[in-house]
This record gives C-alpha cells, structure tokens and sequence, in this order.
DNA sequence: CTAGACATCCGTCAACTCTA
DNA sequence: TAGAGTTGACGGATGTCTAG
C-alpha cells in the first residue's frame, strides 16, 4: 500500500484523496495518447466530465468497463456469502438471521418461515422450520409459531411451541462488534420461558385504539430510524467497497497507460531515429 | 513497556442524485 | 415530487509501528 506514505497530511488518504488524484492521472494519461491518436477526443472529454461530476461509483467504474475489456464490472449483489453463519444451511433464502444467547441461530426468510439451528448439531440436522402465523396458511405438518410483533415492553417476541418466547433485545446492542459484523449487525435475540401467561394458539395484538397512542407513534418513529440507520450502515459499507474497487481499477488502468505511454515514446523515437536524414 | 503518530475501519449525518 | 439510494465528511475505536 504505497500510497499511505504519499498522504500523511490527510486524515482519510483513501477515502478521501487518493481516488481524485488517480482520476487526474488516468486523465493526464489519456490525454498523452490522444495526443498521438486524434480519435476517441470526444470519448474522453465525456469521460472527464462524468469524473469530475463523480456520480455513482459502479457507474463509473461499469463505463469504464464497457470502454476497456478486461475491467471487471461491479457486481449488483455481494458477493461469498457475507454474513451467513456456517451453520444455517440454505433451505429457503433467509432475510434476517439471528443468534440467541443460547448459541442458536434463528432465520427468519422471505416467506415468513423460521429456521432454528442448534450450534451442537451440524448442518441441516440443527434446522427447525417454523412458519408464522401473519404470513400466510402454513403448510400441512408445519409447526405454529405465534408472533407478536410489539410486546409490551417494546420487544418482538415470537412464541415457540415448545413454550419458550424468543425474545428482541432492542436496547442492549449485547454483540460486540466482530459478532454483530458475523449476523449482519442484527439485534439480539434470547430464547426465554414466557412471562405472561398467554394461552398456546393466542395471537397477540394491539388493539386499535392503544394504535396511534403517543408510545406507539414514538416506538414507530424510533423504529423507522433504526431502520433507516440499518439501512445507511449497509449502504456505507457497500459504497467503500465499491470505492476500492474503483481505486483498484483506476490503478491497474493507470499502470496500463504507463505502460502504452512509455511504448508509444519508444515508438516514437524509434521512428524518428529511421526517419532523421543520415548526417555522415 | 509505553506514549504518540498514523492507518484503517466503521457508524452517522447531511447533501446530493436517481427513480417511480 | 417524495422517497430511496449514494457518497463526502466527520469523529470514534482499534491496530500497528516506532522512538524513548
């Protein structure tokens, strides 16, 4: 990383910095060759200009790509599954994946089914495929999860047949930071012996006028934020990813010119060479 | 061993761009 | 045009290196 040396007086060289400088290098580049090949002026004045307005990273760099064979595009979707625990195999695609204080990891896909792992057991073995109840008809033989979506306390509680009650822990971020990067920053859930005595087979909800009480709405808004806060921490860590790659691409474009530029000097001179009128 | 400098990563905010 | 997505900027946390 030889650029970190290059940049001492910047507080974030990477982040920051180095991308710009790269972008004027690829354009001094460029500009080289134009010099020697008139085509392709236009090209690389709109090219310039879409840098210098920096839109969008994949933009950028799935441009460059289309301009030069070789550049890797970036990829719409991660890739190597980043945030999986090895222990959930892919029964149905999950959307949220949670560890319990107990060591289980429970799964929750698209279609509202439940997938719980036992850490002892491998693979498929752990799995436990539940269905909640507000997500449509369950299958013939699924179990019954009841789910509440706000509990009193202000948790998620999903009621497990085997009376237990997995439990959200909103406000104790419990998982330290190497964890909550494994579960893809998830809050924590616990698997607990309900503390209400809530019948098997009861859904519980709030009733409609308790809906647009003043805790509900405040609860609905700090949901929102957190959602919101979620969602923006996913999107910095996708946009720095997208950075680096496009600092890497502008690098091996840059070495790719130095090399051409330097070629077509040789060139040049050798040509020179031939063509000068023989003094002797 | 320790303090300080620096690098790197991350979460958050705000401003901007894009799109339905 | 509202809402979602993107990204620069900032500050905090943590790791690494080095001089004393």
């Amino acid at each position: 990383m030889w650029w970190h040396r290059h940049n001492l007086c910047f507080s974030h060289p990477v982040e920051e910095d180095y991308s710009g400088e790269l972008e004027k290098k690829v354009a001094t580049i460029t500009e080289t060759d134009e010099s020697t090949e008139s085509e392709g002026v236009i090209d690389s004045h709109k090219r310039r200009e879409i840098l210098s307005q920096r839109p969008s990273y994949r933009k950028i760099l799935n441009e460059l790509s289309s301009d030069v064979p070789g550049v890797p595009k970036i990829e719409e979707e991660k890739s190597e599954g980043e945030g999986t625990p090895p222990k959930i195999a892919t029964m149905a695609v999950p959307t949220s994946i949670y560890q319990t204080s107990t060591g289980q990891y429970i799964a929750i896909a698209q279609g509202g089914t439940i997938q719980i792992s036992n850490p002892g057991s491998d693979g498929v073995q752990g799995l436990q495929a539940l269905t909640m109840t507000n997500s449509g008809a369950p299958p013939p033989g699924a179990a019954i999860v009841q789910y509440a979506a706000q509990s009193a306390d202000g948790t998620q509680q999903f009621f497990v047949p085997g009376s237990q009650v997995v439990v959200q822990d909103e406000e104790t971020e419990l998982a330290p930071s190497h964890m909550a990067a494994a579960t893809g920053d998830m809050p924590t859930y616990q698997i607990r012996a309900p503390t209400t005595a809530l019948p098997q087979g009861v859904v519980m909800a709030a009733s409609p006028g308790s809906l647009h009480s003043h805790q509900q709405l405040a609860e609905e808004a700090t949901r929102k934020r957190e959602l919101r806060l979620m969602k923006n921490r996913e999107a910095a860590k996708e946009c720095r990813r997208r950075k680096k790659e496009y600092v890497k691409c502008l690098e091996s474009r840059v070495a790719v010119l130095e090399v051409q530029n330097k070629k077509l000097i040789e060139e040049l001179e050798t040509l020179k060479y031939i063509c000068s009128p023989k003094t002797d």
